[in-house]
DNA sequence: CAAATTTGTTAGGTTTGCCTTACAATTGTT
DNA sequence: AACAATTGTAAGGCAAACCTAACAAATTTG
């Protein structure tokens, strides 16, 4: 499918400016940093990871714009990220700081082909 | 519980050497480096920094045998692992390579407290 | 047992992702 | 507009894990 791989920690980093720019219709570094507890400098390095991957476009001290795989591959993310909360919180009953955290790890090593399972599976449990 | 906070990589060494262990009684570096598809050379650093954290006692060219720690901590590992897999196989229906794929990669990540949960879970449903 | 093979180790490199420090650009405030 | 504060970037370091290449110890085997 996407045959990028990103690493764990860059599909941290494009989750949170996909969230934050749907919240905010723009991304500060700082507000990234202080949500994945790193510094300034080393979300500029991020930054300049994925729109060097065609991720996002991003030029010196301009606000951030996502391309469509960069797009995409955040909502994949995001995705899995709901699906594995839904499994912590609502099936095995963890809280939902815990369960978040769960979902957080979990989301950048389980397979495609699981999550979709996973997703029928939490469907047809709670139908 | 265990302070040591092992890296999923020093996990996976661990996890290793004990299954190599429990099997042959020994434990060679070329089968370790041949089961986690890394070289030799990786192997022994890897075990000098296990024996440095007290999981292990390996000298130069020593057979390696595990501290009380370092089995528990292993032991700890490969139960995770064979819950994970369980729930991949035999809930969700992967197939068993790839139940072990994703068992592998979530047994680094998943909470102590998710883990217990998803044995009564396991349990539950297979009753 | 001596030579060949296998195994373990060391030294030195690479990559990734983080850090600190210092500076540049932007924004906010009087 | 001028100064202060905030934000973004660059440079240089560090640690974890991996690698290759070369060598040392152990084992196998003719």
């Amino acid at each position: 499918m996407n045959e990028l791989n990103l690493s764990a920690s860059l599909e941290d980093y494009i989750e949170a400016l996909y969230e934050i720019y749907e919240k905010n219709q723009s991304v500060k570094a700082v507000e990234v940093a202080k949500r994945l507890n790193v510094k300034r400098s080393s979300v500029t390095e991020a930054l300049k990871n994925l729109a060097t991957k065609g991720l996002i476009n991003h030029g010196r001290y301009e606000e951030i714009t996502f391309t469509k795989l960069g797009e995409d591959l955040a909502k994949d993310v995001i995705k899995k990220h709901k699906i594995l909360y839904r499994f912590f919180y609502e099936i095995l009953g963890l809280d939902s700081e815990e369960a978040s955290e769960n979902a957080c790890r979990v989301e950048h090593v389980i397979s495609n082909n699981a999550l979709d399972k996973l997703i029928s599976y939490v469907e047809k449990i709670e139908k």
